[in-house]
DNA sequence: AGAGATAGTCACGTTGAGGGATAGTCACTC
DNA sequence: GAGTGACTATCCCTCAACGTGACTATCTCT
């Protein structure tokens, strides 16, 4: 029973690939101006819109005092706007502006051909099935990836 | 051509799944005393005794600098130990101690519990599946896994 | 022998995450 | 319907992590 080698522990894998992933997806998107967090703030209005900042926050894993600044970088650059929230008053509602719908198709056109990059070495069938597979354990470990609207839409 | 939402991004998915387990292995390892980074230090030092700091930090992305206080922290505790490199004068040879063996079965117990609730919902063909198609993928980005004594064991 | 590169170490500045506190608001109870 | 506890967004502050640059000793190549 001599113990796994590092790289054969699948935890030492996940979190190499995950490392990988932030790092050159930061890079990709400096062009833009942007980080994955605010890629991720975008698709998450693109799904629905006038969400507030918990509501963001929460799902990109994200603490709270961090999204204060978040939402201000993407506000000052015309990206998205804080309004009223309609229900609560103590929340806010972002929502996009042109000019964010506009750079999140960008930026989504940069991380999809990255990801194709990535997945160059497997067939389609394989790349399939390994998205699959991330999306059982993902939902196996409890990770909340049910944050599409409707399912916990609930605006309280 | 609607954009994919968030968590049907492959690169979401990987991100989320890397710090899910960084953050739970961090926690598993405290009552050991270490975190994942030592253990991954152990790790190569089981794979390959009297690597140098440099052969430590390069696979486990650690910049050199860090690498000092890593090593000088197991060191105290008695669990390896800096000896003379027996080729390069400049290099510190850091070499496993008994302590350090018996901590890293421990520790290799704790991961590799963890790693089968990870995949604990799949079946174990599915699991060796994604194991397998990880390794690929890893292989393709160019993550050096490559460590592996012999193949990139050059002392010099 | 000399020039450039490398291993390990230290000192420093910068950054980022998180804790605590606060104002405004909500929801539930008595 | 007044009061209590919880929650949103915000600010301030602290602390740890990271990277840079500099420095010494050593190696390698010419």
């Amino acid at each position: 029973m001599t113990p796994q080698p590092l790289y054969g522990h699948p935890a030492c894998l996940m979190t190499r690939l995950g490392v990988h992933v932030e790092a050159h997806l930061t890079e990709l998107l400096v062009p833009l101006g942007i980080q994955p967090r605010h890629f991720g703030m975008l698709s998450l209005l693109i799904e629905q819109d006038g969400r507030s900042q918990h509501q963001l926050a929460e799902p990109l894993n994200v603490h709270r005092n961090v999204m204060v600044g978040l939402v201000d970088e993407l506000e000052q650059r015309g990206l998205i706007e804080r309004r009223r929230h309609p229900v609560d008053r103590r929340a806010h509602a972002v929502h996009l502006l042109p000019a964010g719908r506009e750079l999140h198709a960008e930026a989504d056109a940069v991380v999809t051909e990255f990801e194709a990059k990535m997945l160059g070495g497997l067939s389609a069938e394989e790349a399939a099935t390994f998205v699959e597979l991330q999306k059982r354990v993902s939902e196996h470990v409890g990770i909340s990836h049910e944050l599409h609207p409707g399912l916990r839409g609930d605006l309280r």
